[in-house]
RNA sequence: GGGAGCAUAGCUCAGCUGGGAGAGCAUCUGCCUUACAAGCAGAGGGUCACAGGUUCAAGCCCUGUUGUUCCCACCA
């Protein structure tokens, strides 16, 4: 560790310190959580970031909002657990490593399910390697003696067991369904998963002969390929113009298939003409018309996105054959000439054929909102198939209750309407995807007998026909099945571990808006259904991290900014920083360097002012305030210390981390830096040991507090500075959160202070504008105020130094200053400072009629406001007296001003 | 179609339960004042989108309008 008596270079230099001080906090087991029975510890579970690639900003934000919460905890003296861990990304790492074999000529098929998933586990050795290391270089504090995969063999355990609590319930099922098919990753997703996009599409009106009475009855629809798979047409029961064909059928053009015209409300009388085309296997909603006329399924795509040809006809009818094809199994037709056609061909060809023999009436344009996959943002085909689902509904009654009750607040609470909305509404979960890559699902099949098998083990014969021929379910599950388990799964359940019964439930999670739905809704149900509570008391919501003009960052827009390359740029501290400061809750965040800039100038502040106190200190300084002879500025800064502990500590308690940084931020610069530490030199300086003493000690005080306090936000550099402290053990990471101590409350000190605060900024607000530079020492004569005197005379040393005045001299009653000069009203006194001939009476009568015009015209609004018996009636007592304190203060300024306006004019 | 957010200084954004608006960056002026030029001292700059309402008092609460962003939704 970095040597505490070694100097420290006039800059700060992150790269000197960060990976040596994360590396002694990691090894000295100061991440690590222990439990303290009787202590109500304080979790946090990352949400596991996915093993497709490397951290981004939404990352960083998402780490360092979790670990300002975690250190200022384990400060507090709160056990406190930061679990980290990696997600399989089932999908997203299986596309990434497609995408990489394409590159080496080779696909999936190729390599084969086992080359495969050996591939896939390289895949997350490295990325996942790489993504523990950069969570590092951010300063992130979590018990890597606790990290998590999601294909862990704990988690896998969980999973299995869920899948198997779930079927043995009845909750979950297979079944043939709707589902969203994409057709690129050729999985079916859920409907989380389908991200609609507004896309130029069209109305294809087409004609369809009505067999008994000739007629061509108009319908439209924006995907006539599937029309060879309608198996009805749909009008409104109560629709006048088409009661003559209740009970009648069409022909279907291009295949001349008779089916029926059926009475469906789907039908709506003010769209269109009133009649729409039904195709079961293509369209959710004709699906549910389909299940409500018992219509047949015909499906006239192929998982493939094209259209069906022979042999996938024969695939399905030997099914039907032999007596295999479940309830719900949709036939598949022949497509004949378009078959193997994708559907956008297809759908070309169709119009023009229908066209050609005059079915096509017109075309018109149309916006419309398609479907698309999440992850590869292709069209997505709705399709029947056979697939495992969650049944949702008794699920979600818990997971709703959960919220209403208040037992898991979302932060800001408005994403609870979000949540609540989508629970609400929710459907069937489809978990079962066409992949490799992800939780095997733990059904087996007989070969013989069909029977399906759902178990906790591999089985070894049927156990209705007893036959071994058994064969699993090549699918795997949809990969938020198994981060819904994330907060008990990461803790050993199913086990009935220590860290389970001690952490569960977990107190705070962290996360964007993104994902309440695919994953902070999940766990919220399977806590309540598998652990009889909910997962965490809060959900603190943050937003994305935008680039610089506020577009979204993503590879295809190359926008994207590289964490680690800001770090090594700015140091970590800074970065953090910037993430964090003034951004309110659950609102997206601006990235830009200016940002980190600003964040990086306020470390480099820190420790400057640090080297400052360090030089002072010496080895003999105080390390306790007591018995201390405090000075009025002494006073002064352990108020504002008071009073910057009790807000940052609330806002911690709020969620309020932008409001925390914020207020450290201008404690630390404002009133620390710029007046305290100028004040204290005053004291260090001067001949009276007692008063340099008790400058020290408090120095050191402040500054110790201030480090803790910015510590949860910037915790390399307050470390590192920290162990520079004379008389500090160990790291700052374990030490003691501030407390406030009324004791050290000096309301009177500080309001005294802050007159001689104000009186320096008048003096040098006055040099300023006669262009007086500081090279150039200034006299000051000062009439204080009634009462200020005593405070005033105290404060010479203070006004000399800060308004360079080479003396001040304190006027006598009645005296009046001689000669030319330049005058200023404060709250505490009148300020003269002769200039001489550089007093120009013209430019000063100027300067003075204008801030008595000011002052005037607050005191007309003064006087108003104290004339309204409305507001000296209703206004709380102390608000009026403040109002008439005011009065006081601004006649009197006026009346000085205009007494030193009558004096300049008869110059 | 439903819901939500946002609209405050030139730019990016804060603003706690209503009591005369703040920061960072940018601009202007003067300073290498022995911790810091990644700094110091000062200055300018805002009908807090618009219109009503509640209140003694509105950036903040209510209603409506406009603009903007996002989420959800099976509409052919």
């Amino acid at each position: 560790m970095e040597n505490r008596n070694a100097p420290m270079d006039k800059v700060y230099n992150p790269q000197a310190i960060e990976d040596e001080l994360y590396r002694d906090w990691a090894e000295s087991g100061a991440f690590v959580a222990h439990r303290v029975e009787g202590k109500k510890p304080f979790t946090i579970v990352m949400p596991p970031p996915n093993i497709t690639g490397q951290l981004h900003m939404g990352h960083a934000m998402d780490g360092v909002l979790q670990d300002s919460l975690t250190r200022y905890h384990r400060m507090k003296g709160d056990p406190t657990l930061w679990l980290p861990g990696t997600d399989h990304a089932s999908i997203a790492t299986e596309v990434k490593i497609v995408e990489a074999m394409r590159k080496e000529g080779l696909t999936k098929q190729d390599v084969g399910r086992e080359g495969f998933l050996e591939r896939a586990w390289a895949w997350k050795r490295e990325y996942g390697g790489r993504i523990v290391r950069q969570t590092r270089r951010m300063g992130n504090s979590c018990d890597w003696s606790r990290e998590r995969f999601t294909m862990d063999e704990g988690c896998s355990h969980a999973v299995t067991e869920v899948f198997n609590r779930l079927y043995e319930k009845g909750l979950i099922y297979r079944a043939n369904r709707m589902i969203n098919w994409c057709p690129c990753c050729k999985t079916s997703i859920s409907d989380a998963e389908v991200e609609y996009e507004e896309q130029e599409g069209r109305f294809w009106h087409l004609l369809y002969p009505v067999k008994e009475t000739g007629e061509l009855l108009e319908l439209a629809t924006t995907r006539p390929e599937t029309m060879l798979g309608d198996t009805a047409v749909a009008i409104n029961p109560d629709d006048p113009r088409y009661k003559h064909l209740h009970g009648c059928h069409v022909v279907l053009p291009l295949v001349n298939r008779e089916i029926p015209i059926v009475c469906d409300e789907h039908a709506d009388m003010e769209k269109g003409t009133g009649v729409v085309k039904i195709t079961p296997a293509h369209d959710p909603n004709d699906f549910e018309v389909g299940q409500r006329h018992n219509l047949p399924l015909v499906r006239v795509l192929t998982y493939d996105g094209r259209m069906t040809g022979p042999e996938d006809k024969a695939e399905a009818d030997e099914l039907f054959a032999g007596g295999k094809a479940a309830a719900g199994e949709p036939r598949v037709l022949d497509c004949g000439k378009y078959a193997g056609l994708t559907s956008q061909e297809a759908r070309k060809r169709i119009v023009a054929d229908m066209d050609a023999i005059g079915r096509l009436k017109k075309t018109e344009p149309l916006r419309h909102e398609v479907g698309t996959c999440y992850r590869c943002h292709t069209t997505i085909e709705p399709m029947v198939s056979k697939q495992w689902f969650v049944k949702m509904a008794p699920l979600a009654a818990p997971a709703i209750e959960a919220v209403r009750s208040g037992k898991t607040r979302f932060v800001p609470d408005r994403f609870a309407k979000t949540y609540m909305n989508w629970m609400e509404n929710i459907r069937d979960w489809c978990i079962s995807r066409q992949l490799w890559w992800g939780h095997r699902i733990p059904a087996w099949y007989c070969d013989d007998c069909g029977e399906v098998i759902v178990a906790r083990q591999t089985p070894t014969r049927c156990p209705k026909c007893g036959c071994e021929r058994l064969h699993q379910d090549e699918d795997v599950l949809d990969t938020w099945f198994s981060s819904a388990l994330w907060p008990f799964s990461t803790l050993g359940w199913p086990e009935d571990t220590e860290d389970l019964r001690y952490f569960y439930p977990t107190s705070v999670l962290v996360t964007g808006y993104d994902i309440i739905f695919f994953w902070v809704a999940r766990m919220i149900f399977s806590g309540c259904e598998q652990m009889g509570q909910t997962p965490f008391h809060t959900v603190l919501i943050h937003g994305l991290v935008r680039d610089a003009q506020g577009r979204k960052m993503s590879k295809s827009l190359g926008n994207g900014v590289d964490p680690l390359e800001i770090i090594d740029r700015y140091g970590a501290d800074a970065l953090r920083f910037s993430l964090v400061m003034g951004v309110s809750p659950g609102n997206d965040l601006r990235f830009s360097t200016d940002k980190v800039e600003s964040a990086r100038n306020f470390a480099n502040k820190i420790w400057n002012a640090s080297r400052f106190v360090l030089m002072n200190l010496g080895e003999d300084a105080p390390e306790s305030l007591d018995g201390l002879a405090l000075s009025a500025a002494d006073r002064w800064i352990l108020s504002r210390l008071n009073g910057a502990i009790r807000e940052i500590s609330a806002h911690f308690e709020e969620y309020d981390l932008g409001l925390a940084a914020q207020k450290i931020y201008d404690f630390a610069w404002s009133e620390f830096c710029d007046w305290y530490i100028e004040l204290a030199k005053s004291a260090l300086n001067g001949e009276d040991a007692a008063r340099r003493d008790a400058a020290r000690g408090v120095l050191r005080h402040v500054l110790i507090c201030l480090l803790k306090l910015l510590h949860p936000f910037m915790p390399f550099i307050t470390d590192a500075v920290y162990r520079h402290i004379p008389g500090t053990q160990g790291t700052i990471m374990l030490s003691s959160w501030p407390q406030a101590d009324d004791a050290l409350d000096f309301a009177a000190d500080a309001r005294e202070m802050e007159g001689v605060m104000d009186v320096i900024r008048a003096v040098r607000n006055l040099r300023a504008e006669m262009n007086v530079p500081v090279g150039k020492r200034a006299h000051l004569l000062v009439r204080p105020k009634a009462g200020w005197a005593g405070a005033l005379s105290g404060a010479q040393e203070y006004v000399k130094r800060l308004a360079w005045v080479s003396e001040m001299r304190l006027l006598a009653p009645g005296e009046e200053a001689e000669g030319k000069t330049v005058t200023a009203v404060s709250e505490a006194a009148e300020l003269f400072i002769p200039l001489g001939d550089l007093v120009d009476a013209g430019k000063e009568i100027a300067r003075l009629t204008k801030e008595r015009d000011g002052a005037a015209s607050d005191l007309a609004r003064t006087q108003g406001k104290l004339s309204n018996p409305g507001f000296t009636g209703k206004a709380p007592a102390q608000l009026v007296e403040q109002e008439r304190a005011k009065l006081a203060v601004l006649e009197d300024k006026i009346a000085k001003l205009n007494a030193r306006l009558e004096e300049l004019k008869n110059m």
